[in-house]
RNA sequence: GCGCCCGUAGCUCAGCUGGAUAGAGCACGCGCCUUCUAAGCGCGAUGUCGCAGGUUCGAACCCUGCCGGGCGCGCCA
């Protein structure tokens, strides 16, 4: 749908123009053209660099050229006027009526206005959350989680095939650590019960137990186990495991069986998916594609994707050189199975496999992301913390090597710490004090909308205090109540609209002549410049940008508003004119429409009215 | 010690993949509310873009080196 992104259609007449001037040229000289609005409106509508870009190949001066070109410029029919300027630059002023032009063709497309065909169909996997099962998900997932489904919205609207996915980490020992917790929090249960107890009696460690105030300390002397995992959300998962299984998971003596632990962990694992799936219903996030890790293991995958890289002489034994600067405590050389990632720009090679020949996590990653591609994906995305920095190299590394031959890009972007702070305090992040914060609270306290607005209003890779008083706060400060404000104003002038006699009609075939108010044209100008908008935070992979452009888009809409209060002729809505409300309702619905469109991308519910 | 991210107005941050005189909100100063649209509005002042070199018509943006903050650094995931 690029032919409603007025700047794309400007370029387009540019390169068309530069082509009849300098016609030896080869096609791709024109390749950095660009059609821009300037950083300074009174330099006009749009500016292009055509002529600086294409100076030097065609062996002319710039400024010469930017003469020339502007010449052609100027006779186009969208064009006011177009005058050389600066270096070489040309500044083009747009006909009012090719402007006003735009709202019609907004309100024809409704939230569809914006989508665009860069992305050309591809496929791409955008994968994150991808929290560990061990336990509800926090703030700290949060924006991950949020970044993540607003950039795969993004690249949805942007022309892209997209899937989401969430890859369940439920192969590695913390799962195991929370297996044996939950079959801590089961005992516990059980020994309350008559069943309990009679099997007690004959299972002195059980006995032990039971006799106990049952408690950590307890479990792990009675059992020999080490826990590593102690929160009450295990609770419900230790009485669901004696509901289904009653008193079936106690051997007759000592821990477990391995059976019966499997059992556990992948009960524990499912009852922790099904909370953290509660958590990203209630953030209105909803993933395509549930891969699990345990799966992809048992069915080969990484084994296949360590052979295929094997295959190509990229796998070997050998010793890793020792860190430099502070050394682990238990470090020795010791031989293991390395993937050569300093061929693919990583600083050292990796390790595929522990000491006791099970895989590492990035070996089983690598088997992720070669499912992924065996999917026939053409791009892959990952939304990792900022702790997995260190980890990038190494993936993108895999990935190119696995990918050889039909190379599948991976880009990764990576989300900093979230701080909370409230009451101008920060709120340490600590379970053993009881202030951890939960998604779910914090969703509860500041509400779904608050929480994805705010998290997509810096750059992923800066970091961000969540300041939970701000973001409930009703004022010009907050910019989820700016943008959702704007949205209500639009909405309310519209229903006032309607109830007028004779109603709205078809706004989109409303004379809109008398829109020439300054006001009213940047608005339109900022309406204009969605399209490229979506496709420059699409190819950036920067959400925020989204959220950036509804915040100036809505103060654009504010001052209109505000500009009616020292003009009454400037009302959206006058009895004594009803075209020209007309128009201004046109304008109005194609705002609301543009403000939806973003809040589509965003995840975020536009609001009918403020309260 | 090494790698990655960040460093822009007093504060919180944008800066559209290298463009023109670096922007917004807050705070600050001045003016504005009998009424229609004040959970406010208008106007104004505010900079060593961490520092120093380099690349080029042009650098906050790219390269190199320093300084400062964060994250990470062989069988955690």
């Amino acid at each position: 749908m690029t032919s409603t992104d007025i700047f794309a259609a400007l370029r387009a007449r540019t390169v068309a123009a530069l082509e009849a001037l300098l016609p030896d040229l080869p096609a791709e000289a024109f390749a950095r053209v660009q059609m821009e609005p300037p950083r300074d409106a009174a330099h006009g509508d749009m500016a292009t660099n055509a002529a600086l870009v294409v100076g030097k190949a065609a062996r002319q001066p710039p400024a010469a050229l930017a003469q020339a070109l502007a010449g052609r410029l100027a006779a186009l029919p969208e064009v006011e006027s177009a005058a050389p300027a600066g270096p070489g630059f040309v500044n083009l002023r747009l006909r009012e009526d090719f402007l006003r032009a735009q709202l019609p063709a907004i309100l024809a497309a409704g939230e569809g206005y914006g989508d665009s065909g860069i992305g050309g169909g591809r496929r791409v996997n955008v994968e994150y959350v991808s929290a560990n099962p061990t336990g509800p998900m926090h703030v700290g997932h949060c924006r991950g989680a949020v970044v993540g489904d607003a950039l795969a919205n993004l690249l949805g609207k942007a022309g892209w095939d997209v899937t989401k996915e969430y890859y369940i980490n439920d192969a590695g020992a913390q799962v195991q650590a929370l297996a044996l917790a939950a079959y801590w929090r089961y005992l516990q249960v059980l020994v309350a019960t008559p069943e309990g107890q009679v099997l007690a009696a004959g299972n002195p460690a059980l006995a032990g137990f039971a006799a106990s105030a049952q408690g950590r300390e307890a479990f792990e002397q009675a059992f020999g186990i080490a826990l590593q995992y102690g929160g009450d959300y295990l609770v419900p998962v230790g009485q669901a495991l004696f509901t289904a299984h009653g008193t079936g998971l106690v051997p007759a003596a000592g821990p477990p069986s391995a059976e019966v632990l499997e059992l556990i962990r992948a009960f524990t694992v499912d009852a922790m998916m099904a909370e953290i799936r509660q958590d990203l219903a209630a953030l209105g996030v909803r993933q395509d594609v549930f891969i699990s890790e345990a799966a992809l293991v048992r069915a080969g995958v990484a084994d296949r994707a360590i052979a295929d890289l094997a295959a190509k002489g990229l796998v070997y034994e050998g010793v890793l050189e020792p860190p430099k600067g502070k050394l682990p405590e238990d470090w020795e050389p010791r031989p293991q199975t390395l993937f050569a990632s300093t061929k693919f720009g990583d600083d050292v090679d990796r390790p595929l496999r522990k000491s006791d020949g099970s895989n590492t996590y990035f070996a089983n990653d690598i088997g992720n992301h070669a499912d992924k591609l065996a999917r026939g994906f053409a791009e892959l995305v990952q939304v990792w913390g900022a702790d997995h920095g260190g980890y990038v190299r190494r993936m993108v590394a895999a990935v190119k090597a696995l990918s050889d031959g039909h190379p599948v890009p991976l880009d990764v972007v990576l989300t900093q710490i979230v701080k909370v702070v409230k009451n101008g305090e920060p709120v340490r992040m600590s379970k053993r004090a009881g202030t951890y914060v939960t998604l779910a609270d914090l969703i509860e306290e500041v509400g779904r909308d608050a929480v994805r607005f705010t998290m997509l209003t810096r750059k992923a890779d800066a970091q961000m205090e969540f300041d939970l008083d701000k973001v409930v706060e009703q004022s010009r400060e907050n910019p989820v109540f700016y943008v959702q404000y704007a949205h209500a104003r639009c909405r309310s002038v519209l229903r006032s609209g309607d109830e007028a006699p004779g109603g709205l009609g078809d706004l989109a075939a409303a004379p809109l002549e008398s829109l020439t108010d300054p006001a009213e044209l940047a608005l339109i100008r900022r309406l204009a410049a969605w399209p490229r908008t979506v496709e420059a935070a699409a190819l950036a992979r920067e959400p925020h940008r989204i959220a950036f452009f509804l915040h100036d888009l809505a103060g654009d809409f504010h001052v209109l508003w505000n500009r009616g209060r020292e003009d009454s002729t400037l009302r959206f809505i006058r009895g004594d004119e009803p075209e020209a409300t007309r128009a201004r309702l046109a304008l109005v619905a194609a705002t609301a429409t543009v403000i939806r469109s973003g809040l589509q991308v965003m995840g975020v519910t536009p609001v009918e009215e403020m309260r």
